[in-house]
DNA sequence: ATCGAGTTGTACCGACCGGTACAACTTACG
DNA sequence: CGTAAGTTGTACCGGTCGGTACAACTCGAT
């Protein structure tokens, strides 16, 4: 216990992986890629993540949890005020995946095959999510189908909207998306809960 | 021309081409495993693509793009009966995507960098289709600007819908999710256009 | 100054990558 | 049957992959 943390670089690295993860995909981290975006040579990576490249992407996993915990699950469970909490939601969102142009880490890496191995981490996000928003939905006044219903749509309808934001190069495109989005979830707190 | 065709293979491989694109991606999907997936050996792969996995996949993306248009894109365009065209979309998209176990080509390859190659082709599948559907509901009673956000709405939540079933490993979540999509669209031909 | 735990770059490994070359084969036509 | 165009498997290329080994280094504690 001598030499504690001389530069402390672990969990300095983990964005400048996440990042690396988002652009190439999993698969197309590849090392060299990975070494270059964290600044780290192999033998650091090797020697903060001595599984490899599983370890390294667990690690991001586990940050971008615990960013998405804190400020987005939260405010949706504990839902003092509703409405404020999914308006908030929005806005962290489309900050985060600036407009589309970044994205969904956990969301891809559920469509390449690969991702298996994260399969859990990755139902464990989305179902987290969409039932801390059905939650919200429920301390206000929409009964529990359609806030499950609702949630889901919402949850869905963001990753879609970074899908086809990023296809069609249009960062307008996930902002008129998740607006709607906003606008159908505060609409139904007023008291028009659908079927 | 003696030969002619002995065994016509090239647009017979592009099927299994697109299947193994689909489950392991661009960069993931090795020569190895295209060859193990079509039964064709290297050269024989290189004698019919020659561009290598590039036009590999630009064979893939035609053949998914005609599917598209005689399928989905062309009853739309004409629109003889919108519902009719609109309940028929959703039918055949459910079977296509087999409820969000099979990938969508196309928003795969555009959330992945990598996909910049295709840029275009990505680009141009997403805005026709959301030219024929915006077009399909303006022959119905919806005014253009609602059209125009109705339909980039459901073809941005189709896409959402496949990575939520893939995540969560629910194939009912797709089904909801575009069954309500289907009744938004009908609800809006039938007169409900909302601002 | 010395030591040792912690950290770093670099050389290296076998495996596999995308791609090429080419010999062996199949087949239609004369 | 002979031949040539078309098709196929296989060996091989340089390069890169993920991962390992290890010597050189940093730096706080003594």
């Amino acid at each position: 216990m001598t030499g504690k943390r001389v530069l402390t670089t672990r969990e300095n690295a983990v964005p400048a992986l996440a990042e690396a993860f988002r652009e190439h995909g999993f698969e197309g981290a590849s090392l060299a890629v990975l070494s270059k975006a964290t600044g780290l040579g192999k033998g650091s990576l090797y020697n903060f993540f001595p599984g490899g490249k599983e370890e390294m992407m667990e690690a991001v996993l586990a940050d971008v949890d615990r960013w998405f915990a804190a400020t987005i699950f939260a405010p949706l469970e504990q839902a003092e005020d509703p409405a404020a909490a999914i308006t908030g939601m929005i806005e962290a969102v489309t900050a985060y995946f600036r407009s589309g142009r970044r994205v969904c880490l956990v969301g891809a890496l559920g469509l390449n095959a690969g991702g298996e191995a994260f399969a859990t981490t990755i139902n464990g996000y989305f179902s987290r999510w969409i039932e801390a928003l059905a939650h919200c939905l429920e301390v206000a006044t929409v009964p529990a189908t359609s806030a499950a219903h609702l949630a889901e749509e919402a949850v869905s309808g963001i990753q879609g909207a970074i899908v086809l934001a990023r296809a069609l190069g249009e960062a307008d495109a996930f902002n008129r998306i998740v607006e709607r989005q906003r606008a159908t979830l505060l609409a139904a707190i007023r008291g028009y809960a659908t079927s």
